[in-house]
RNA sequence: CGGGGUGUAGUAUAUCGGUAGUACGUCUGCUUUGGGAGCAGAUAGGCCGAGUUCGAUUCUCGGCACCCCGACCA
């Protein structure tokens, strides 16, 4: 699209209260604007990531047999009071109507899913599934930081599996981990994103987080290098080793908890009966797996960990644009046309690309440019018209290369 | 929720119990066009509510918001 038509703008200067290096260059860039702390709107090229990130997780999703659905935000109290959560969860948003209705705003959806599956599980022959949405959550954060890593209102990944038996969820699970490690790797977290133990599983001692190491981590985990997972610091003093491994040379470090998978096994489907009969015709209760990812957590991670001084770096899976076309404003019309030109055949070839058309100085198109992040970076002047070639910048390293029309197009749509 | 900090324009700040000023930014025009250029003009502000006072941005009290540390959590 052209940046003229942008209806946001780039900033020179972050707030001034900003801390977070996430926050500072989204809100900077213009690819999220903060309503209230904690609660983002996305702009036009902050969605564009957001999205890019959705259907890496739905691709991965469906090929885990997941089955797309979407449940509502808003939870009649009587299911929160069923498992006695309405009670317990502290950071649950509680709203009232007029006429005195109570209803939660959902944090997450095991009270409206369990009930959703009971009307559809009679026989064992209606299991396993799996179910997942991509939706708004509301936790009543007390302290929202971080910029969008610690959101009171938050977009998340969340899939729910049903079993007949604890076999049959514990093998589900054992290759959810690998689907996790998939969607890491994809969104370019890969080598930083580690398999965490943590506390909170029911049929072994651990659940497994994913934690992207970074210095705006909340969380501390210990890394064990030769098997390549962590152990989190809230079990460290009963699993001081590596639980795969054995070794005990752990790695401290900070990191960012970018996803979880939980084994919930009859903790949902006890309270809402939730029950199948099998061969012989006995009631046997489901057990459960949930699985979940922060979308934005995502986005803001990599921004934490790729984001350079000069501004956001993304990665091409999940980038806003594949290029970003710069044109140097010059009298001469032909650089225009040239860049119009060029602006059409990668359209055409499919290449996503932010075409710089406005009137301005070059060291503000380039500044501007670096900040928004897009991977390469294509210049037409008046200097590249008269050589017969492009300027390539690679953003993420930096490197220029000078290139024809052939070259270029297929630069962009062979990456 | 405990502790700390801060609230004057988008940002950084100045002044002062008596018409709120400067710089940067932003916008418009002209010039310029390879790393945030120049000239001219314009835009925009005292967090909210009480109280004291002839008069409050300033003093008092109470809220609220934002940021940071901790706790909690994904």
């Amino acid at each position: 699209m052209k940046q003229s038509q942008l209806f946001t703008k780039a900033r020179k200067e972050a707030p001034a209260d900003e801390v977070a290096k996430n926050a500072k260059l989204l809100i900077r860039a213009g690819f999220v604007d903060k309503l209230q702390a904690g609660v983002y709107t996305y702009l036009p090229l902050g969605l564009r990531v957001l999205k890019n990130i959705e259907n890496i997780i739905r691709e991965e999703m469906n090929k885990a047999g997941g089955q797309e659905i979407l449940m509502p935000s808003l939870h009649p109290k009587e299911l929160w009071q069923t498992t006695g959560r309405w009670d317990t969860m502290d950071d649950l948003y509680k709203v009232s109507d007029a006429s005195g209705r109570e209803n939660a705003l959902g944090p997450t959806h095991e009270e409206i899913v369990v009930p959703l599956a009971k009307q559809f599980i009679s026989s064992y022959r209606d299991l396993p599934f799996a179910t997942y949405q991509f939706q708004n959550k509301f936790r009543m954060e007390l302290r929202a930081k971080s910029g969008i890593l610690r959101g009171r209102e938050f977009i998340m990944k969340d899939m729910y599996s049903f079993h007949r038996d604890e076999a049959d969820l514990a093998a589900y699970y054992e290759m959810m981990k690998g689907v996790y490690a998939r969607v890491f790797e994809r969104v370019g977290l890969g080598e930083r994103t580690y398999l965490t133990f943590a506390s909170g599983g029911s049929f072994s001692k651990y659940s497994h987080e994913f934690q992207t190491v970074t210095p705006a981590g909340e969380d501390t985990i210990y890394v064990c290098d030769a098997c390549r997972v962590a152990v989190n610091k809230e079990i460290i003093a009963d699993q001081d080793t590596c639980p795969s491994c054995g070794k005990s040379d752990l790695r401290e470090e900070t990191a960012i908890e970018v996803g979880n998978i939980f084994d919930l096994k009859s903790r949902f489907s006890n309270p809402f009966k939730l029950t199948y009969k099998d061969e012989e015709g006995k009631d046997q209760t489901v057990v459960m797996g949930c699985y979940g990812i922060g979308l934005g957590r995502i986005l803001g991670t990599v921004v934490e960990v790729l984001g350079d001084d000069n501004g956001l770096v993304w990665p091409q899976a999940i980038a806003p644009f594949a290029v970003h076309l710069v044109e140097i404003s010059s009298a001469d019309a032909s650089v225009r046309d040239g860049a119009e030109k060029l602006y059409n055949d990668l359209t055409q070839e499919g290449v996503q690309v932010l075409w710089d058309d406005r009137e301005a100085r070059a060291g503000e198109k380039f500044a501007e440019s670096d900040l928004i992040g897009i991977p390469l970076r294509v210049v037409v002047s008046e200097k590249t018209l008269a050589a017969g070639t492009f300027e390539a910048k690679n953003r993420a390293t930096g490197e220029v290369s000078m290139v024809d029309r052939a070259e270029l197009i297929n630069m962009c749509t062979t990456q």
